[in-house]
RNA sequence: GGCUGAGUGGCAGAGUGGCUAUGCACCGGAUUGCAAAUCCGUUUACCUCGGUUCGACUCCGGGCUCAGCCUCCA
C-alpha cells in the first residue's frame, strides 16, 4: 500500500487513485533556456523513481512532464545569442534528453510543449474571464483576480492578508490587487506571439501548466509533481486557475521535492552556484549521480559536494563488484524464490513509505553483502544476484555490465585494455617464477595510471580505481 | 515580519517509545607471497531545557541554530 506524503494536507496519506489501476501523474519540467543543473536532475530522478515504482505496482501510469518553451528568460537568450527562440528551445531540448538519457531517466509517457498547446489555453483564459475569475487589463495583459478565489494558499499554507503584509510584488498599475498575476501577456515587438480574443501575445507560466495538465491528463488528476520552489506560487495559481476554470478539484496528490544545496545554500540559477548535469558527468557516471540523489529522501534537503558522489561512486562499485564476482565465479541468474521475498517485501515497503530511497538502497546493500557471502555455484547466490540486479533495476542501478563498469575510464589515463593484459600476463609469468619484486614493481605502476588489480580464483581481474 | 521544514556517530543518511539501519572513512582479525576484493569484529550517535512515561533520540512544550518560501526558479 503506497503512502504519498501530500503538501496540501502535510501529511503522509494512502494512494488510491481516481481510476482503479491508473495513475495520471503531472511533473513541472524544465524552462529550454540553459543546461539543466543539479537541481533539476535531482527532480528527473525522484519522479522517474516514483513512475517506476508506480508501474513496478502494476499501474498503469500517463506520466506527463512538460516542456516551457516560451518564457522571458528564453526570449532574452535568444537576443543575447541572437538567434531565433525556437532555436534556443530545440537546441536546449536535444541538451536535456541527452542529460537525461545519461541519467538513465525513462521517457515519460508525455512531454508536452506550452507552444502546442496554446489552444487550450486562450480557451481557459476565457472561460476564466466569463465566470469573473479573471480580467483583462487596459494595457492588453489579461490577470486572473485572486481575491476571486476562495481557495487561494491551500497549497502553500498562505492567506491573502498575510501574502499582503509581506507584499514584495512591485506594484502595478494595471493590476487590480498586487498579488494578481498574469494570464496573456501582450505582445511585443519580435516575440513570439499568437493570436487571441485580447489581441496578439503569449500564456503566462502558470496557465501553460493547467491547460497542458488538462488536455493530457483530464481535469482531475492523481498527482502532480515539482520541485518546493514551485509551491507558490506556481502550483497555488495553476490550482486557482484550474478549479475555477473547471469547477472541479485540481491533482490530489501534490508531491514536492527538497532542492538541492551548495555550502547549505540553494543551487540555483539565479544565485549562480550551480553545477549543470554536464558537467557532473564528466567526472561520474549517470548511476553514481543517481545514487547520489537516491541516498536521502527527496524531500530533505541533499547538499551537493564531490565527496558525497565519490561516496556513491564507491557503493555504488561494491554493488556491480559483488554481481562481477558472481559471473566470474560462473554464476547464472535464476529467479527469484521465496528466500528473496522478505528483501523483495522490505524494498517495497520502502518505496511503498513515501519514497523511501535510502532504505530500499540499504536492501541492495543487504543483498550484496549476502551474495558475497553465498556458497560459489549455489542456487542461493543465483537468487541473491538475480534480486539483486533486478531491486537495483527499480530504482534504475545495476543495469549496466559490471565489468564494463568497473573498467571504466573516466579521463584519459593513457592506456588501453591490450596494454594492461600484456602487464597482467606479465606479472602472472613473473608470480609463477616468484619473482615478487617484478610482480609487485608492474601492479604499483598500474596502480599510478589509477588500474586496480584484483587476484582472485586464481585469477586476476582489473578495475579503475 | 508571516508561513513551512530540519537539527542523529568522522562524513552522508534512514528509522524506532525498550531490540544491529545502510554506505563511505577509520581500526583490529581472517584470507593473500604482499596487496586488492571479500568476510568477521570493535569503536564513534541522536542540538538544548523542561514535561509525559516503568522507560524517550523517538511523544508534548519552550529555547537555540540552520535552511526554504513570501520575486523568476526544480
Amino acid at each position: 500500500m503506497l503512502h504519498i506524503y501530500n503538501t496540501l494536507s502535510r501529511q503522509k496519506e494512502i494512494f488510491e487513485p481516481l481510476v482503479p489501476g491508473k495513475v495520471g501523474m503531472y511533473v513541472c519540467g524544465m524552462t529550454v533556456y540553459d543546461f539543466c543543473h543539479v537541481g533539476h536532475a535531482r527532480v528527473l530522478v525522484v519522479f522517474d523513481v516514483l513512475f517506476r515504482h508506480l508501474q513496478a505496482a502494476g499501474y498503469e501510469v500517463n506520466y506527463v512532464r512538460n516542456i516551457t518553451d516560451v518564457d522571458d528568460k528564453i526570449i532574452a537568450r535568444a537576443v543575447e545569442n541572437q538567434e531565433s527562440v525556437q532555436d534556443v528551445t530545440d537546441r536546449f531540448i536535444r541538451e536535456m534528453d541527452a542529460d537525461a538519457l545519461s541519467l538513465g531517466i525513462l521517457k515519460p509517457t508525455h512531454e508536452p510543449r506550452a507552444t502546442e498547446t496554446i489552444v487550450p489555453m486562450v480557451a481557459m483564459i476565457e472561460k476564466l474571464i466569463a465566470s469573473d475569475h479573471a480580467y483583462a487589463a487596459d494595457n492588453g495583459d489579461v490577470y486572473y483576480s485572486v481575491s476571486s478565489f476562495d481557495g487561494y494558499g491551500k497549497l502553500s499554507g498562505r492567506r491573502l492578508e498575510e501574502l499582503r503584509a509581506g507584499e514584495r510584488v512591485a506594484v502595478d498599475e494595471f493590476k487590480q490587487d498586487p498579488l494578481d498575476f498574469v494570464l496573456w501577456k501582450a505582445a511585443k515587438d519580435n516575440e513570439p506571439s499568437w493570436d487571441s480574443p485580447w489581441g496578439k501575445g503569449r500564456p503566462g507560466w502558470h496557465i501553460e501548466c493547467s491547460a497542458m495538465s488538462s488536455e493530457l491528463l483530464g481535469d482531475e488528476f492523481d498527482i502532480h509533481g515539482g520541485g518546493m520552489d514551485l509551491q507558490f506560487p506556481h502550483h497555488e495559481n495553476e490550482i486557482a486557475q484550474s478549479e475555477a476554470a473547471t469547477g472541479k478539484s485540481f491533482a490530489r496528490y501534490w508531491m514536492h521535492n527538497g532542492f538541492v544545496r551548495i555550502d547549505d545554500e540553494k543551487m540555483s540559477k539565479s544565485l549562480g552556484n550551480f553545477f549543470t548535469i554536464r558537467d557532473v558527468l564528466k567526472a561520474y557516471s549517470g548511476e553514481e549521480v543517481r545514487l547520489f540523489i537516491l541516498g536521502s529522501h527527496y524531500r530533505s534537503p541533499l547538499n551537493y559536494s564531490t565527496e558525497q558522489l565519490d561516496s556513491a561512486r564507491s557503493a555504488l562499485r561494491r554493488l556491480y563488484t559483488a554481481l562481477k564476482t558472481f559471473t566470474e565465479r560462473g554464476g547464472v541468474f535464476a529467479p527469484p524464490t521465496e528466500l528473496q521475498a522478505s528483501a523483495v517485501e522490505t524494498f517495497d515497503a520502502a518505496l511503498n513509505d513515501d519514497l523511501n530511497t535510502s532504505e530500499a538502497v540499504a536492501v541492495l546493500h543487504d543483498l550484496a553483502n549476502g551474495l558475497n557471502k553465498a556458497d560459489e555455484g549455489s542456487e542461493q547466490a543465483a537468487q541473491l544476484a538475480a534480486t539483486l540486479k533486478q531491486l537495483g533495476n527499480r530504482l534504475g542501478l545495476l543495469e549496466e555490465d559490471p565489468v564494463s563498469v568497473l573498467q571504466r575510464a573516466m579521463g584519459d589515463d593513457g592506456l588501453d585494455e591490450a596494454a594492461i593484459q600484456a602487464l597482467i600476463d606479465e606479472r602472472i609469468a613473473a608470480r609463477a617464477a616468484k619473482d615478487f619484486a617484478r610482480s609487485d614493481e608492474i601492479r604499483d605502476k598500474l596502480v599510478e595510471a589509477g588500474i586496480v588489480l584484483e587476484d582472485n580464483d586464481g585469477k586476476t581481474t582489473w578495475r579503475r580505481g
